[in-house]
DNA sequence: ACCCAGGGTGACG
DNA sequence: CGTCACCATGGG
């Protein structure tokens, strides 16, 4: 990997496992839409179009200080192709790697990650999305860039000063309250960023406390945000396809499913979002097939 | 009209 | 530990 700027870009060349349309679209983030041949975003207040050209990754609209953090967030620095190649010698996951060559998990803002997968919860992406993007144009602040206005991801504070009848008119339902209250303990001075160097058995724990917050999206967080590669989150097309992957069909005890996780090794999270990209590609019917 | 979606909670056994 | 109704919303 090598890194080159020009006038309004960064530039990471030499990038191996790097699928930017898949990344964006795959479900791990809300906010990454198709524009001009790339993706068009803001992340942490910086908006960019990002642009795959070859095995390059191009960052445009970014100024070179912001090289590290583009770097951090896209997962620039970590050896994929190692963990590809357990994929695809694990003969109960070769079956993913197809679909999910190319993903990278990223390292999203944790508060984002923390109101975006409370919003997850027994929804789905498309509409998941929906509300995010209108969460944002409620009170994230606006920045102008290529012509279009993107908003910045809420501060707790603003997120927190809304009520539950304007969260409920976003289209959030029962999960206004819950969305309310976790932006209130954020801005009341809880730091997510003490959970990045927890074991994962305390952090699940800490999340856990939050109204709202089960082990799914707990791990969602841990995963997308904290760099706790080995976070598993559960959720119906997973459960679907470790059933069909790992137990031949046959519903698994939690405690087993657990265990066949657990022998996936540090990186059993990354290939979660491999196997879970393998379930939607194939589809409910087929993956409970026969 | 039902079923489903990156689930969590509380109650019950 | 497992199951189950319920929760608000929109698309298939």
């Amino acid at each position: 990997m090598n890194i080159k700027f020009t006038q309004d870009s960064i530039i990471f060349e030499n990038v191996p496992c790097f699928d930017l349309e898949k990344s964006c679209s795959c479900g791990q983030a809300f906010r990454w839409r198709p524009f001009m041949g790339g993706q068009l975003g803001i992340v942490r207040g910086e908006p960019a179009l990002l642009k795959q050209e070859g095995d390059s990754v191009v960052i445009r609209g970014a100024s070179p200080e912001r090289a590290a953090m583009w770097a951090h967030y896209l997962d620039i620095g970590r050896d994929y192709a190692s963990i590809e190649r357990e994929v695809m010698s694990d003969p109960r996951l070769a079956v993913c790697f197809p679909e999910a060559h190319g993903i990278r998990v990223f390292n999203q803002e944790p508060f984002e990650a923390l109101i975006s997968f409370i919003i997850s919860q027994n929804n789905n992406i498309k509409r998941i999305s929906g509300i995010v993007e209108r969460l944002c144009r409620k009170c994230g602040e606006p920045v102008s860039f290529m012509g279009e206005t993107l908003y910045a991801f809420p501060s707790p504070e603003s997120i927190a000063a809304l009520t539950a009848e304007e969260l409920t008119a976003l289209g959030t339902g029962y999960r206004a309250p819950f969305i309310k209250a976790a932006a209130s303990r954020i801005a009341g001075g809880y730091d997510l960023e003490r959970l990045r160097d927890m074991s994962l058995r305390e952090a699940r724990a800490e999340l856990c406390s939050f109204l709202g917050i089960g082990p799914k999206v707990a791990d969602c967080v841990l995963l997308f945000s904290l760099q706790h590669t080995d976070a598993f989150p559960v959720d119906v097309w997973i459960d679907r396809a470790m059933k069909a992957l790992f137990f031949e069909g046959n519903r698994a005890k939690k405690a087993e499913l657990y265990e066949a996780v657990t022998g996936l090794g540090e990186y059993s999270g990354i290939i979660q979002q491999y196997i879970f990209q393998y379930a939607r590609s194939l589809g409910r019917s087929a993956l409970e097939g026969k």
